[in-house]
RNA sequence: CGCGGGGUGGAGCAGUCUGGUAGCUCGUCGGGCUCAUAACCCGAAGGUCGCAGGUUCAAAUCCUGCCCCCGCCA
């Protein structure tokens, strides 16, 4: 696939169309549990703005991947009579299992248990250092010998007794790195105000300023209690903690370390897509340590979170079933079209069985999916099955054309709910034109030749400007139009413009691309 | 006062940043079509935009106060 740089890249706060690289990540996800619904949210958000870049010429680098130090896992692993490195391996691949099921498109898989990563997260970690911004302090905390973790004061039962051993817990001293997140309050505030894409949407912007506001205090980011990590380099006794080990992976994957170039290439076009309880992490922590080992902060996209019949889905069955069964009863494309077309990136938003079911329904059954049934088989009744060219001056050009700019207008703003939208106002004008005109009734010539052409190329434009978010079906569309290729070649906006289907194409009706579903 | 999100026709949402005829999907009712996955198209009913003040020629939108729901390491 061509994915030659389109341009010259811009600067981190540069729109996001055009600047010709577009790096996206996904958090790491802990492989303390399964892949389920809310890590499918993000990833299949993640992917389509990675398809969508590719669409509009980007040169892109796609990462997802898991997290898999610390307490938790070691525990989990213990659990299971297995070794740490084996437990995480495990789960890590039925990340990679969901995803590939998804049709997701990742370039690359980090796992934070990689040799690369250790060099970047050393790297990082002396760079900090070297600016002064790491220091060796006391950590104090209440202590659960058994447990060999610190608990907070809330966690605890009866106020002082370990949740796990029902134990008391001992107040204990650890000798701790820290890292100095209480000198950049200023530079954050300054980094915000002189970038204000760099977090969206506005109202995580405020937020996240709001914190900073409140004034920061130094964390610490290692521990002496702990082995399942990145040891410090500089004191192997220590092993780094949560922050620098997770983090880090962002810069591990585009070279960090390792290859200067590479990573020059790719870190000023960083985008992190995170959900709001880890905003604080993304847009405070995590720019500080970058500035503070001389690179540039990122731009940060954070999303809310999927309720379940208005609770948070952790609470009810269904937002804790697996991808696999969602695909089992809406197929790939199914799945991906309500994530990204009823929750909206950014407030919270209810996911529900039924709301899946009336999309599925309206949407791709009866409105995509019927329509390229019903156009499929009047080609094949009155023009022998060969498709015939669009007229230069249909109606559905200036629909299509005003489709396809608010669907990149969209995309650029991450609102993959208004791209899809924008995209079936196409699908909605073509039934309407169809009703219109016809064709059903009237005879073979060109009249009718070209309202069928007019349909047909609908189709085609409709087909690439949906691809990110249904890959698989677009390209169904695509050659059952008896188009040549892949959609994912198309390019936007040449290959959107009026007029681009050929005639004098096979169409193929086939079945159904997406059959009715009974609530 | 821990932090944050939300209250818009029957349901689910958009619109609020950048005040100016309240929009979308589903559902309901009426009509059309019969090419199509009982799908599609046209039309209608239905809302004092949580409450109360304020700013303004004009407020769902800005300001103040209050009430109610909800979430808090994906």
């Amino acid at each position: 696939m061509d994915r030659q740089s389109a341009g010259a890249h811009g600067p981190v706060a540069a729109t996001l169309a055009g600047v010709g690289r577009f790096y996206v990540t996904t958090p790491i996800y802990y492989v303390n549990a399964a892949p389920h619904v809310g890590h499918t949210y993000t990833t299949v958000h993640a992917d389509a703005l990675a398809r969508w870049h590719r669409l509009i010429g980007d040169e892109v680098l796609f990462l997802t991947g898991t997290d898999e130090h610390g307490l938790k896992i070691q525990r989990a692993a213990e659990a299971e009579g297995k070794a740490p490195e084996a437990w995480a391996g495990e789960v890590a691949e039925t990340f990679k299992a969901a995803w590939s099921l998804l049709g997701i498109s990742n370039d690359d898989f980090i796992r934070t248990t990689e040799p690369r990563h250790r060099v970047a997260v050393q790297t990082l970690l002396e760079a900090c250092r070297a600016n002064g911004d790491i220091y060796e302090g006391t950590y104090e905390g209440l202590y659960c010998v058994s447990c060999e973790a610190y608990y907070e004061p809330t966690d605890l039962l009866d106020g002082d007794r370990c949740p796990i051993h029902k134990r008391p817990v001992e107040a204990v001293r650890e000798p701790n790195y820290f890292f100095a997140l209480s000198r950049y309050e200023q530079r954050l505030i300054d980094w915000l105000e002189a970038n204000p894409e760099a977090i969206t949407p506005a109202s995580k912007r405020n937020e996240a300023i709001g914190f900073i506001r409140q004034g920061l205090r130094d964390f610490s980011i290692s521990r002496t209690s702990l082995t399942w990590g990145i040891p410090i380099p500089w004191d192997p006794a220590h092993v780094t903690y949560v922050w620098f080990d997770a983090l880090t992976n962002y810069c591990t994957a585009a070279g960090y370390g390792a290859d200067p170039d590479r990573f020059e290439h790719w870190w000023p076009h960083v985008h992190h897509l995170v959900g709001k309880d880890i905003l604080r992490f993304h847009c405070v922590y995590w720019p500080a340590m970058l500035l503070s080992a001389g690179l540039l902060p990122p731009r940060v996209h954070v999303h809310g979170f999927l309720l379940v019949g208005g609770e948070k889905m952790s609470k009810t069955g269904f937002g804790q079933i697996s991808p696999q069964l969602l695909v089992n009863t809406f197929g790939v494309d199914g799945v991906r079209y309500h994530l990204l077309r009823d929750l909206p990136f950014g407030p919270d938003s209810d996911f529900t069985h039924e709301g899946m079911i009336a999309r599925y329904n309206a949407d791709l059954a009866n409105n995509l999916g019927n329509l390229l049934s019903r156009v499929a088989t009047v080609v094949g009744r009155k023009c022998a099955g060969i498709g015939p060219a669009p007229s230069a001056d249909s109606p559905l050009a200036a629909v299509a054309a005003d489709a396809v700019a608010r669907a990149r207008a969209a995309w650029d703003d991450v609102a993959s709910h208004e791209a899809l939208e924008a995209t079936w106002s196409i699908v909605r004008a073509t039934n309407a034109y169809l009703e219109t005109n016809e064709p059903w009734k009237a005879e073979p010539g060109p009249a009718l030749d070209a309202v069928m052409g007019d349909a047909l190329e609908a189709l085609r434009i409709v087909a690439v400007l949906a691809s990110p978010a249904i890959p698989a079906t677009s390209q169904a569309i695509w050659s059952r139009l008896g188009l040549a290729g892949l959609v994912e070649d198309c390019r936007v906006p040449a290959d959107v413009a009026w007029g681009g289907y050929p005639g004098g194409l096979p169409v193929t009706k086939g079945e159904p691309l997406f059959p009715r579903l009974q609530a």
